[in-house]
DNA sequence: GTGGTCTAGACCACC
DNA sequence: GTGGTCTAGACCACG
């Protein structure tokens, strides 16, 4: 199981923070299908909220299909995962690419400067992913 | 004055998404210092959205320094507009360039991809800019 | 709005039970797309449930894509409502189809008798359809 | 002994699929009165379902009247099968037919192709009660 | 122990 | 007024 972190200070929800970090956890592949994650008390604890609000991530995350529960057993990350439509990753891309751009032109940033940041980004990523692995 | 949307069912509150495309329109040129902006009611009902609606995105605005109402003349589009945070700045930045490589991780794209993505879209960006200039 | 009525001691959860009259009366007709539902916590008072009885049950048609809230507006019938696989449909009518002629061997009904029913229940079902339209 | 299939994500408890599955079996014939069932700790193995799970079913279905146990010498279908209250049957089977009526109308089918695939369904279950006697 | 459901309240943001 | 979120409890069914 991951570690995760809430910031109840955030304007994003707590019930969204957790799903964020699930579905990148997932993403990044720091969390394996048919991995169990903790149940919704024991998180509650561990992050101190509601156990109400853990289970509300939990449950929008499996209507998107992304865990699974059964009952008396425990939460699940899916075998297979929900494929969104090529096209439709395409675009998401594309708009965070949009995205990108526009909050660089913002800030007065040139192109190269803007590439430059992204692999830093990249570098960063990787780093963290490679510690995972170290941890395995 | 600029085109803009508003979609019920965004999560983005509508007056945000108001305040979001004229913070754009400013940024990006679309809107000049001084320009004058449409009426409460006029936008409104161009908007098909409640006239206190507005309102509330324009007294936002006018707080944060992008824009200022004279009485019986109008609201306007300040001459010296605010700066942002330079860290605050970069820091939306580096947000963002996570935010694209996190998604064309979902995606399977390699980083060299992901900078051809992202100078295809910084194409389009300054074609559409060029078409505005054209209009004026 | 439709009529609803929930029986506390079925065993089907009382929030499973409205989102079974709504998609039903979707389904039928009763509720047209773009139709304005009841608001949860007024429903939540005429039912006599809590409202977050009623809210969960409006979350996950909202997930389904069944409905759409509009916040401080209220919720909605989709205009364009989830389109089953076709295969997934008919896969759907077979099964209800098994379940109905099993159901019927249990009560030792022969085959005639249990196109007799269906067409019984056809009637009721137009019946009531007609019923509504006269309302209107 | 019929074959028996388990899905740990089914909404419906695992304990009530084994006990559903039983007395279908029972009711098409494909369970003789006086058969004997598998054990416990048997038919646990061959489900991957912890013991007590198949002995929560096996002692409702004894509590309903299906089955009994002989002490030292195991579980056997009753010679005397419990007869459901007629009426109670019935409305089972319009609660059926009201079900198959409604999936259909999802799938705009017309009521001669339901009658259709209801023949149809009708003709594959007879087909595979005959095959379970061949085997026999 | 696990998840599933439900209650009765609360505060906030939005329109 | 509307929906959105959260809390702190409770009881049940399941494995």
């Amino acid at each position: 199981m991951i570690q995760m972190i809430i910031n109840p200070s955030d304007e994003l929800p707590i019930y969204r923070q957790i799903m964020r970090q699930i579905t990148e956890g997932i993403a990044l592949g720091r969390l394996k299908s048919g991995e169990k994650l903790m149940s919704h008390r024991e998180l509650s604890e561990q992050l101190v909220v509601a156990p109400l609000t853990i289970k509300k991530a939990y449950d929008e995350l499996e209507a998107l299909g992304f865990i699974e529960t059964q009952r008396g057993r425990g939460t699940f990350v899916c075998e297979r995962l929900p494929q969104l439509d090529r096209r439709d990753q395409l675009d998401r891309v594309r708009q965070a690419a949009r995205q990108l751009l526009l909050q660089a032109h913002l800030a007065g940033l040139r192109f190269s400067e803007v590439v430059n940041l992204l692999k830093q980004a990249g570098r960063e990523l990787t780093d963290s992913r490679a510690k995972e692995k170290e941890k395995v």
